[in-house]
RNA sequence: GGGUACGUAGCUCAGUUGGUUAGAGCGCUGCGUUCACAUCGCAGAGGUCACAGGUUCGAAUCCUGUCGUGCCCACCA
C-alpha cells in the first residue's frame, strides 16, 4: 500500500461501484420497518455550497447507519425550481446582456429558465455524488415534473372546494423589483436609521390651528384618509369628529379615535394611509375609510398624487418635504430607528400595496399542525424550536400564494373572460380584453368551456404559485400522492426531516400543515434542524468577504471524507458551526492516519497466524483494546440513535487515533503473530462504525481486510 | 416590545437528566525520524467554566439578578 492515501483515486471508484451494484436503491420489505428521508431539494439555480454539504453529510450519516442496521432505507433526492429566486438569478443574467424578461416574452423566458435549471440540476447531482450521497437516484424528483404539478393542482383544488383557498383584495407585501406579491415569511425586516418627521395638518374648522402628526414616510400623506388618536388621549379629546386638511393636496379628512394608536409615540396623532400601511389598512376596516392608492406597482406616484404623479417614491418624498418646508408645515425632524421590510430574494424595499391575490386560510390548517407537535407525534431536535414553532403558528395571517412571476407552477385557475383578471395582471402580462361572464374555474386540467355560460374562450390566471406551496407538499408528492402507490403506503410518513432552522417557517411548518391536510398523516416523525455554516471566526460566509469555503474545491483538495467529518465534529444541532480550512486539514490527517494503520495491519504478512481470536492467549493490552472497542461500539450506536453526530465522531476519532493507533498498535509490534487477528478485527469494526461519516476511506480499507459480503455499505452494523 | 440562544484553555467549540484531578481540534513549548504514518510520535504548559447571590453533601450544569453578544418574531406611525 502507498504511503499516502489518495482520495482522488478511490472516491469516484467506490461511488460508481455502489451505484452499479444498486446499493442506493431502496427495496420494500413488508416484514421490516423502513427508514426514509426526503432530501430537501436544493434550488436548481446554482452550485452546491457548504450548507448543502452539511445536510448531505448529516442525512447520509443517518441513511448509511440505518441501512447497515438492516432497515429498508430510502433517501429520495430532488431539486427545486425555486420560483422567485431562480427568476431573480436568471433576470440578473439577462440584465448583463441588457435584456429583461419582457424582451423574451413569457414562453421563451420560461423555456430558457427551464434549460438553465436543468443544467444546474445536472451539476448538482454530480456534486451530491462527489460528496458521497447514497441517495436513490432512480426515484429522483423535480418540483416541476408533471406528476408533481398535478398533485399540487389537486391540493389547490381541494383547498378551493373546501373554502380554504380564496381570492381577495388585501394589503400585500409588494416587491417592486420582482413585480410580485410576497408572503409575510418572505419579507426580511432590518433595523435602519431613519427620520421621523413632524408635520402640521391644519384644522378645517379653526384657522391657524393644527394637529401635528408624525411619520417616517411623508410621501404617503398623499393617500391619507384620516388622522387617528388614542380614545383615552385627553389632548385630542375635543378634536375627535373634527376635520383636518392634508397639506399640499388640501384633502379634508376626519380625525378619528382608535386604540391601536400609542399615546406616547411622537405627538400621539397618526396619519392614516390605508392603502400603504398594514396598521392603517386595519384602521380603515374598522372605520370604513377610503383607500387611496398613491404608490403604484411600478413604485411611482399614481395619478391620485396630483402634481407628484409619475415621480419615483424617493423623489416624491424629497419634493414633498421641500414643499412642506416652504409652507412652514414641517414642525421638526428627529432621528429614528425603525425596521424596513426587504424582499428576501432581491433585497429591494417592500411596498405594502392593496391588490387582488389568492390566499390560503391558515387557522384551520395551523390548528392540527400545532396539535401533532404538542402531542409529541412530531418531535423537534433540538426541542427548543418547538416553542418557536408554536409562537409562529399561533399568530399566522392568511398565506398569499399567488405570485406575479412567470417561473413556477401556473395557477390552475381559469376565468370566463378577461374581466376575471385584475388590472394589474392585465397590465403585467399585456393581455387583451375578452368577453365572458367572469366565472372562476379551478381545475387540475384545462377546462373546455365555462360551466355557467358555455363560453369556450377561457383565460388562465397568469400568476404562479409561491414556491413554498409546492415544496410544502414535497414529502408526499415525491411519493406519487394522491395515488396510493406502494412507495407511498410503505414509506409514508417519512422518518426524519433534516433541514436548516432558517426555513422552519417557510418550509417545515407548511409541510406539517399541508401534510396533515392532504394525507391525514404527519409527513415525518422527527424534525432535525441544523445551523448555518460560518467561517473559522464565526463570520457569515459571503463572496464579498472572500471567506467562502467551496465544498467541492475542498473535497478535491482534502477529500470528501475530510470535509464530511469536519462538518459534524464538535458541532451541535440547531446551532451555527464554524468551519475553517485548519479543521478540514486536521480531518484529512485523520484520514491519512487511518490509511497508515491499515498499511501497518495489511502489509504485514506473517507466515502463520491464527485467524480466530483465542481468549486464552489474550494479554492485558489485548483485552483492553477489545473491551474499549466494545464500549466504542455501544457509545457510537447510542449516539447515532440520538442524533448526536458530533459525539459519535469524537468517540471514533479518539478511539481510532489515540487508543488503537497510539497505544495498541505500538504494543503489538513485538508480537505480531499473536496480535494480527486482533488488529484486523479492531480495524474492520472501526471502519464499519466510521463508515457513515467517512464512506470512502472506510470502504477502501475494509475491502483490503478479510471480509464477508460485497461492500461495507451493506454489511451489518457491528453488534 | 416579545421570544430564544450564548458568554468554558491563546483561537474555535463540546460538555444529554447536577457527582471523582473540566474535555477536543487547532495553536504554543521541549524532545524525537531506518523499523505504519512528519498529513507523525512522546512529554508538557495553559481555564477562580462572564459576574453576584441562592438551592444542594456536591453546581460549568438548577434558580434569581447584573453586564455583554448573537439570532428570530412583531400592526416601532
Amino acid at each position: 500500500m502507498e504511503k499516502i492515501y489518495k482520495h482522488q483515486e478511490t472516491e469516484g471508484k467506490w461511488y460508481s461501484f455502489w451505484e452499479k451494484k444498486g446499493f442506493f436503491r431502496a427495496k420494500i420489505d413488508p416484514k421490516k420497518e423502513p427508514f426514509m428521508i426526503i432530501m430537501p431539494p436544493p434550488n436548481a439555480n446554482g452550485e452546491l455550497h457548504i450548507g448543502h454539504a452539511l445536510f448531505v453529510t448529516l442525512e447520509d450519516i443517518l441513511i448509511r447507519f440505518n441501512r447497515m442496521l438492516g432497515r429498508p432505507t430510502l433517501w429520495l433526492p430532488g431539486a427545486d425550481h425555486a420560483g422567485i429566486q431562480t427568476q431573480v438569478v436568471y433576470e440578473r443574467l439577462l440584465e448583463k446582456q441588457g435584456k429583461t424578461r419582457y424582451d423574451l416574452g413569457r414562453d421563451k423566458f420560461y423555456s430558457e429558465v427551464y434549460d438553465f435549471t436543468m443544467k444546474n440540476k445536472a451539476t448538482m447531482e454530480n456534486q451530491l455524488s462527489r460528496l458521497g450521497a447514497s441517495c436513490d437516484w432512480s426515484r429522483e424528483k423535480f418540483t416541476l415534473d408533471s406528476e408533481i404539478s398535478k398533485a399540487v393542482y389537486h391540493t389547490f383544488k381541494k383547498l378551493f372546494n373546501e373554502g380554504l383557498a380564496y381570492r381577495g383584495e388585501r394589503l400585500v407585501n409588494w416587491c417592486p423589483r420582482c413585480t410580485t406579491a410576497l408572503s409575510d415569511a418572505e419579507v426580511a425586516h432590518k433595523e435602519k436609521e431613519a427620520t421621523l418627521w413632524f408635520i402640521k395638518y391644519p384644522l378645517a374648522e379653526e384657522k391657524g390651528k393644527f394637529i401635528i402628526v408624525t411619520t417616517t414616510r411623508p410621501e404617503t400623506m398623499l393617500g391619507d384618509t384620516a388622522v387617528a388618536v388614542n380614545p383615552t388621549d385627553r389632548r385630542y379629546k375635543n378634536l375627535i369628529g373634527c376635520k383636518a386638511i392634508v397639506p399640499l393636496i388640501n384633502r379634508e379628512i376626519p380625525i378619528i379615535e382608535d386604540s391601536v394608536v400609542d399615546k406616547k409615540f411622537g405627538t400621539g396623532a397618526v396619519k392614516v394611509t390605508p392603502a400603504h400601511d398594514p396598521t392603517d389598512f386595519e384602521i380603515s376596516e374598522r372605520h370604513d375609510l377610503k383607500r387611496v392608492q398613491v404608490i403604484g406597482f411600478d413604485n411611482r406616484i399614481t395619478d391620485e398624487g396630483g402634481k407628484y404623479a409619475g415621480l419615483k417614491v424617493n423623489e416624491a418624498r424629497r419634493q414633498i418635504l421641500e414643499d412642506l418646508k416652504k409652507e412652514s408645515l414641517l414642525e421638526k425632524e428627529v432621528p429614528h430607528l425603525h425596521s424596513v421590510g426587504r424582499c428576501e430574494r432581491c433585497n429591494d424595499v417592500i411596498e405594502p400595496l392593496v391588490s387582488l391575490q389568492w390566499f390560503v386560510k391558515m387557522p384551520p390548517l395551523a390548528k392540527p399542525a400545532i396539535e401533532v407537535v404538542k402531542e409529541g407525534k412530531i418531535k423537534f431536535i433540538p426541542k427548543r424550536y418547538e416553542k418557536i414553532y408554536f409562537q409562529w403558528m399561533e399568530n399566522l395571517r392568511d398565506w398569499c400564494v399567488s405570485r406575479q412571476i412567470w417561473w413556477g407552477h401556473q395557477l390552475p385557475i381559469w376565468y370566463c373572460g378577461s374581466k376575471g383578471l385584475s388590472d394589474l395582471q392585465m397590465k403585467l402580462n399585456n393581455l387583451p380584453e375578452t368577453p365572458g361572464c367572469g366565472e372562476i374555474i379551478v381545475s387540475t386540467e384545462e377546462p373546455k368551456q365555462c360551466p355557467k355560460c358555455h363560453n369556450a374562450k377561457l383565460v388562465r390566471d397568469p400568476d404562479t404559485f409561491d414556491t413554498w406551496f409546492s415544496s410544502g407538499q414535497w414529502p408526499f408528492t415525491t411519493l406519487s400522492w394522491p395515488e396510493k402507490t406502494q412507495d407511498f403506503q410503505y414509506f409514508y410518513p417519512t422518518s426524519v426531516m433534516e433541514t436548516g432552522y432558517e426555513i422552519l417557517f417557510l418550509w417545515v411548518s407548511r409541510m406539517i400543515m399541508l401534510g396533515l391536510y392532504c394525507t391525514d398523516k404527519i409527513p415525518f416523525r422527527t424534525v432535525y434542524l441544523h445551523g448555518i455554516v460560518r467561517d473559522a471566526k464565526g463570520q457569515k460566509m459571503s463572496k464579498s468577504k472572500g471567506n467562502v469555503i467551496n465544498p467541492l474545491t475542498i473535497a478535491d483538495q482534502y477529500g470528501a471524507d475530510a470535509i464530511r467529518i469536519a462538518l459534524v465534529f464538535n458541532s451541535t444541532p440547531g446551532n451555527d458551526l464554524n468551519l475553517g480550512e485548519d479543521k478540514i486539514r486536521g480531518m484529512r490527517n485523520f484520514t491519512n492516519k487511518i490509511w497508515n494503520i491499515a498499511r501497518f495491519v495489511i502489509d504485514f504478512k506473517p507466515d502463520f497466524y491464527d485467524h480466530k481470536i483465542s481468549t486464552e492467549k489474550l494479554k492485558l493490552e489485548d483485552k483492553k483494546i477489545l473491551s474499549e472497542l466494545k464500549k466504542t461500539k455501544e457509545k457510537v450506536t447510542k449516539s447515532l440513535e440520538n442524533y448526536r453526530f458530533s459525539d459519535a465522531a469524537q468517540i471514533l476519532y479518539q478511539f481510532i487515533w489515540h487508543q488503537f493507533a497510539d497505544i495498541y498498535v505500538e504494543k503489538s509490534k513485538d508480537r505480531r503473530e499473536e496480535t494480527q487477528v486482533i488488529l484486523e478485527e479492531v480495524l474492520k469494526v472501526s471502519m464499519e462504525l466510521l463508515h457513515p461519516f467517512m464512506p470512502y476511506v472506510t470502504e477502501e480499507v475494509w475491502q483490503r481486510l478479510p471480509h464477508e459480503g460485497k461492500s461495507i455499505m451493506v454489511t451489518p452494523w457491528p453488534k
